[in-house]
DNA sequence: TCACAAACGATCAATATCGATCATATTGCA
DNA sequence: TGCAATATGATCGATATTGATCGTTTGTGA
């Protein structure tokens, strides 16, 4: 990863976040405590952000968390590590010049900070994972229409006929609440439409979650297992769940997280 | 592989992606580390891009020019006393629950200031506004479905049977490059062809123009006068501009700039 | 206040990149 | 074809960047 490239993902993430710590953004961009201080160090003199004990946060402070910055007060925070991870995993599954669609959520939104360098025409419901690729990237974003709704942060359209269906795609991108037997699981009604709607415009279904989503358990079902094509998960699955994938002919990618982190605790809460 | 073919593909890879590493142009023109380092050279002090270490950026954004920011900053700070004024009046006309569709452009952008104590259910194809009136407010905000134009920043679909035709309302708003006998005119097709499909969504049609526009001419005309109801413009409008309006049956307001303002005010100082 | 852990800055070795030089290949021209 | 001019590729020493280590500073909680 280059310098440039670097200063790139950092002032993306501080956008994101009022501030973000140097260990964030070792896994941001895969490389040392020591290179993200010089960095910090280096954009802090360039006024690009100022420098904090910890980090570093956005050079004005009278910015509104507003959209973006909602997804993570609720339950950004604790699996962020995982989530990156994950995130990680799925862009790499993405070659440039290939439409890609991106299915809202707090997993997939963190794909936006590996896809600042890419260029391909993406495909989104959501619109913070929108306003941050336009703000971040060169992509080419498509954004599907309709009531923009702000608990869920997703764009939804009472109508069928809308220009999602004129989208067509090799990949789709996808977290959920629950992933079992039976499935994929989501709770949330508007959710499950807004997914439904998306989820046939793709080849190849990729879900994200991370590997406490296999213990959870949830009423409405989106789609069967046979649907899903890959699943990208933590180091947190167990033997007995990657079997339950296999048996049904889904490919599996296990993201390691990049440093040694003490967060290993977070399976007890 | 000829020089000029080289530079072709090194810049349009830059234009591409904000940072290039000599690696991938490279294995881009299967030429050597060795070649590259002069083509980049040769490049960089033609300004055709900025050599940077381990590859090369490009030249113009060295900053993110970002969505919200690019309407203020190219010919909003001039008449934005006017357009402010203009965009109140355009408000007022409002009333809480009675749905609208805001046209994107500099001048109706200036609406969301106004809109912030407002509650009804607003559609946009415009990404800043959408942005702006989400954070900032706490409207039903609808958003037509597309690909993002960067330039205009606009929404815009190729398809018809999107999301837009499914709404309607009492009131559009809209802004233009020039009003004359002929009607209302645009400069840029894109705009034109947004414009359009929105035009018929709504009874009226309202037209936001500071008073220079009247004099300015555009070779795309978008719809006649008769099919204007209201026209908001500022006190530089001429009686023979005005009489044109009457004549025609569209209602005019004049926006008188207010010295009491709450905003900031440039005025005053 | 003290003890402890996290964060920091400095240093140094490992690595990557650069610039210069020279050998080789390609092109243009007589 | 032969020759000169130029472009390209390879090598190597010089330089810059990176990552790890360690001692110091800062913040936190008992």
């Amino acid at each position: 990863m280059h310098e440039k490239e670097r200063h790139r993902i950092i002032l993306s993430a501080v956008q994101e976040k009022p501030v973000v710590t140097v260990q964030e953004m070792v896994e941001l961009t895969d490389s040392s405590e020591a290179t993200i201080r010089r960095d910090i160090a280096a954009l802090h003199v360039q006024k690009r952000l100022r420098r904090v004990r910890g980090g570093a946060e956005a050079i004005s402070p009278p910015q509104f968390i507003g959209l973006a910055g909602r997804p993570f007060s609720v339950n950004e925070t604790l699996n962020a590590a995982q989530k990156r991870a994950i995130a990680r995993e799925a862009v790499n599954l993405c070659t440039d010049g290939e439409p890609i669609i991106i299915n809202g959520g707090t997993t997939t939104f963190q794909m936006v900070h590996f896809l600042t360098g890419r260029r391909m025409p993406i495909f989104t419901n959501s619109f913070p994972i929108a306003e941050h690729l336009l703000k971040h990237s060169k992509n080419t974003v498509m954004l599907s229409g309709g009531t923009i709704y702000r608990e869920q942060n997703i764009i939804l359209s009472p109508f069928d006929n809308d220009v999602t269906r004129n989208f067509y795609a090799r990949r789709m991108f996808m977290g959920a609440q629950g992933l079992g037997p039976l499935g994929l699981m989501e709770g949330d009604p508007l959710l499950i439409q807004a997914e439904q709607k998306l989820i046939d415009q793709a080849d190849e279904l990729v879900v994200l979650v991370d590997s406490s989503k296999f213990r959870m358990r949830s009423s409405l079902i989106l789609c069967g297992l046979s649907r899903i094509a890959t699943v990208i998960t933590d180091e947190g699955i167990e033997d007995r769940e990657a079997k339950m994938l296999e048996t049904a002919g889904v490919a599996l990618v296990v993201a390691r997280r990049q440093s040694s982190d003490k967060e290993e605790s977070s399976l007890q809460a």
